[in-house]
DNA sequence: GTGGTCTAGACCACA
DNA sequence: GTGGTCTAGACCACG
């Protein structure tokens, strides 16, 4: 019925953090448009199978589900029932803006709260040049 | 128990940002923890009333009593009934720490989000440094 | 995160005494303390639903559900939402000193207030003795 | 206008425990119907002032004052302006009756509580003939 | 005039 | 069908 030839599954990689606080379905969310939006997925890759991604990520389909739903309402993935779940064509300008817009709101959140917490933005210069990519290990940390 | 003469309420400011998707009773945790952690807020020093932060910040008293209650569980703040709310006495050794600990998590967690945007770190300091004040006016953005 | 499988409710019952004078949300909140910490109530156990217990003990569900949360901010509870509330992992070694620590603490309470009373240890003895499990009907004892 | 001698004050001593979590004017309560009901304060023996009370607990006067009227309204105490507070005159065959009652009113719930707890009967009796009378240290006990 | 307790109810987020 | 968030309001306990 869909002869279309089935795309190499992304390398999309996602990582959950359950002691953030931020539910899973919204840190997929984010991930996946993070990934759109920085030019990492472009139209018409392939995202992983809902069953595949709730096994490797051990959480509930449903939740996965919504996500992909969620996605394609906002027009960023097209579902092709039987085929899989595509990035969808979008005009490239739009997503560059919402790039920035999204750096910056993300940027002034986290001087925001840097302010609270007593740094200057120096000292926060530095602290970002010298960040070490050590794992994190905030304690939940799934990477796949 | 005797320190019956009422220190001068701090001049705590609070603000509040309806449009992140935190609750209101989360966000104004953070704030009164980081307050503390990073040693605006000492102990001894008086929180506002209850009511008197509702009006202030025209949401319910009970919304209030929440935050002031979960930072009394956590030991953060002490409660003398018919008195007031004050910031209670704990090590301050500690709070170096935890301090150095929030600092660095909410770094990796913006430093790995920053990635998925494609923002290199070198960017990412100019980004910084050009940043402007300008009152962030994500939307809803509450100050006092 | 992926014990979907709701494990059955534990057969936890609880009790209130109106005429105690501790409020309700207290009394259910050393209850949980009281089986986790002996052993009645284990990890991943799950406790009854809010709705289901505001049923029961014919309580507000804003009661329960600031037990839980309570208990939550303690660490002794791991709330799963859309799934349940369920006893959280933890070392098991320290609840055998809390548990020796609180019947001292209690035991110790107890003996003075006897003491108050004019109540010989040896006296008190009998009395335990002798006491009879009458349902001790002090006004208000809802049973479930 | 009264030329009562003042009687000895009676050499009554309070201890607060702030981390029970009962009211300090309701331990005091206590304190005070305990004595008199197992006979350590007789008919007209004389509590310590108000003034002096409050500077020897370190708490507020109005506190103290609280707890002198309730007792006074339950019979228990008669002020005399400018000379004291007494003991009044009561039947000691409702004490005798009312002491009995009290008795086995915390016995039931310091028995249902170490039932939940999973201390057995036996075992309790043996920690209570073990139970030293170290000073309880349990955080917060003023004694005086 | 403090904060505490409890109820009621509406609406939402999550799995 | 879970629990979460927030509002509103009544009444009480405390100092």
């Amino acid at each position: 019925m869909n002869s279309k030839i089935s795309q190499a599954v992304s390398d999309m990689r996602f990582s959950l953090d359950e002691s953030s606080g931020v539910p899973l379905y919204r840190q997929l969310i984010e991930q996946v448009e993070n990934a759109v939006v920085s030019g990492r997925l472009k139209s018409g890759d392939r995202l992983p199978t809902i069953r595949a991604l709730s096994v490797e990520l051990k959480i509930n389909p449903n939740t996965i589900s919504k996500v992909y739903n969620e996605l394609e309402i906002r027009g960023i993935l097209k579902t092709q029932v039987g085929n899989g779940t595509f990035i969808s064509e979008k005009t490239l300008e739009a997503d560059k803006d919402r790039l920035e817009m999204k750096i910056n709101e993300r940027l002034g959140r986290f001087l925001r709260e840097m302010g609270e917490l007593g740094v200057e933005k120096q000292e926060l210069v530095k602290l970002i040049e010298e960040f070490k990519e050590r794992e994190q290990e905030t304690g939940n940390n799934k990477e796949l």
